[in-house]
DNA sequence: GCCTATAATCGTATTTTAACGATTAATAGG
DNA sequence: CCTATTAATCGTTAAAATACGATTATAGGC
């Protein structure tokens, strides 16, 4: 049950590092604030686990505009979620593991 | 590095249980998606530990308007990352890391 | 060189979020 | 009862996110 004494609250004083790492953490979930959004990273992470990567192609999987899913890409891309690389007149888009796992161990290693 | 076929989307297919867990991990995501609240948090997860819980001096912590900070919590609230117990004039705020393992266990099954 | 395909960027409208001060509701204490 | 304390809610303003169509830039194929 709950304790709920009126614990002063400078017992938890914060350093400059914890407060970055926080900053960081809010910003990384904002990233993945959106349906769109988690669903593109789950379509790539299973397109990566084949061996390949996109091609986009997501508009149609989405059935949103090419400049929203564009949109919501650089979101992905500017958080570190995803890779992409220049193919002819095409993008290859790959899934980042390594942030994926970045960001649970971020947000686990702050509450734990 | 990248192989980047143009794999088809189609490989891709979607349940409705998908769908559904996508959109929930998406909300919870944008509960977490600012820094006051992931501060809020961390402040509730440390009392926690230590066997309390915060009748709101969270103001004078993060040095937002009271008004604000009671939006904050109860956006972290609806989502289910704080449970709110009220206590003679005051309310107790604890943090539910039931709620923080759910989020955990549904961002790592998401993309495992 | 010109046309096509792809995807980023621009411009814009709409919606949502964030923040604050002011007010209200609830309860404890005198 | 009246008062003080606490926290939610209201009203409003400002900022940011979302979405779309239209345009632009890049590169390949003819």
């Amino acid at each position: 049950m709950a304790n709920c004494n009126d614990i002063n609250s400078n017992l938890t004083n914060t350093s400059v590092n914890e407060l970055k790492s926080e900053k960081a953490l809010a910003h990384l979930a904002k990233a993945l604030a959106h349906p769109a959004r988690i669903r593109i990273l789950k379509i790539l992470f299973k397109l990566d686990q084949l061996g390949g990567c996109l091609n986009s192609n997501l508009v149609s999987e989405l059935g949103l505009a090419q400049s929203t899913v564009s949109e919501h890409l650089r979101v992905l891309i500017k958080a570190g979620f995803i890779d992409a690389t220049p193919q002819a007149t095409k993008v290859c888009y790959q899934i980042s593991t390594k942030q994926l796992n970045y960001f649970s161990n971020l947000f686990a290693t702050t509450y734990q």
